[in-house]
DNA sequence: CACTACGTGGAATGTTCGTTCCAAAACTAC
DNA sequence: GTAGTTTTGGAACGAACATTCCACGTAGTG
């Protein structure tokens, strides 16, 4: 039999997505994650493929951690409003406990890498559509319910709700201001009111 | 008398933001600046130092013609909210006729070189504030004429606004959709309609 | 026409890049 | 304990990196 693996490969790739996440693909260097991984160039190479095909399985590895997240927080059974803005509260308090100031992996990546690279776009794209697929879903239901209004359908919501929550997480990068982006959510908030 | 250079130095400066814009920082290798700067080695250096100043250099040209491009557009004297929706369906425009998806140059460089550059932290959130400050003056002259409701401060919406442009510029990084992003705009827009 | 001064082209610097390779260590199965 | 297989540590690879340097060319001045 094999001499088994000295490391958990599952812990490792978590390591990978924090060093990629904090500085992104190319200020990474190879030696950078033989440090910071705890591995050994051999092991990582053999394990992982090479430097982009870590990169990519440590950006779908956090895509799948904060899909299940999400999935958890959506399946409570609370109106969907109050939902909606937990998820909002969350990502603020994320970013300004943060003192690395990360953002969010998928937009980062989005950033530096989707418009060169197909398979980094073909990752961020579905992802975006999934992620707007499920918060409509609870905008849908919300309206159901009457805790959202109807001036607009629930995909535009969705496209418009995501679409913010990303201008938030860029302004996470720099200057992730609690109150400012606070009132940020409170007035996108706002086009949710079943005021009608 | 010292030989005359043989480049206009902002024309030079213009392929610069062209190139740094288009694939970022690090991606983009001083032989890459060589080549499409269409100058020398020897010249890059003299002229603007080092990648880095050069860089930044870059990014502040950017941001200038941004500025100035604001404030003419600004300075008409049109109803705010028609100012504003046109400013949103300029952005989407350019995003969607760029083959090249560049986005908006300051939002790439708050992606990538914020958090471990306090040079380009201080530019991409001076300029966040600025642009902040003068959407905030033509939301308040809205809000006086009547186009615009007082539901929130001009200064909450400014940073609305604001970041929900940024999260369109990422957007167009990866999924240039104009249906999409028109209808993000609507949603947007719709915080300003004076119902109230 | 010659002198001077600076821009120019391209070679050369040492460093770091991503990747590969190999001998030695380590672990399982017999 | 020994055989067999795989990981491991670290050296080694060529290529590309940012930067410097220098001889040459060229323009303006007296």
């Amino acid at each position: 039999m094999p001499r088994p693996k000295a490391f958990d490969e599952e812990a490792v790739l978590q390591k990978a997505v924090n060093l990629f996440w904090c500085r992104g693909y190319e200020a990474t260097s190879v030696q950078d994650l033989v440090d910071g991984l705890g591995i050994n160039r051999a092991s990582l190479y053999d394990t992982y493929g090479d430097k982009r095909e870590l990169y990519i399985k440590a950006l779908e590895h956090y895509r799948d951690a904060e899909h299940n997240g999400f999935c958890q927080w959506m399946d409570q059974s609370r109106p969907a409003i109050d939902l909606l803005r937990d998820l909002f509260t969350g990502g603020i308090r994320q970013s300004v406990d943060d003192p690395q100031q990360k953002g969010c992996f998928l937009v980062n990546a989005t950033i530096e890498l989707a418009p060169h690279d197909p398979a980094i776009a073909r990752i961020v794209a579905a992802n975006q559509r999934t992620f707007e697929e499920r918060l409509r879903q609870v905008i849908e239901r919300g309206q159901r319910e009457g805790s959202i209004n109807r001036a607009h359908s629930a995909a535009d919501l969705a496209r418009f709700l995501f679409t913010t929550f990303t201008g938030l997480k860029v302004m996470s990068r720099a200057r992730p201001d609690l109150s400012a982006m606070q009132a940020v959510m409170d007035v996108a908030m706002s086009t949710l009111q079943p005021i009608d």
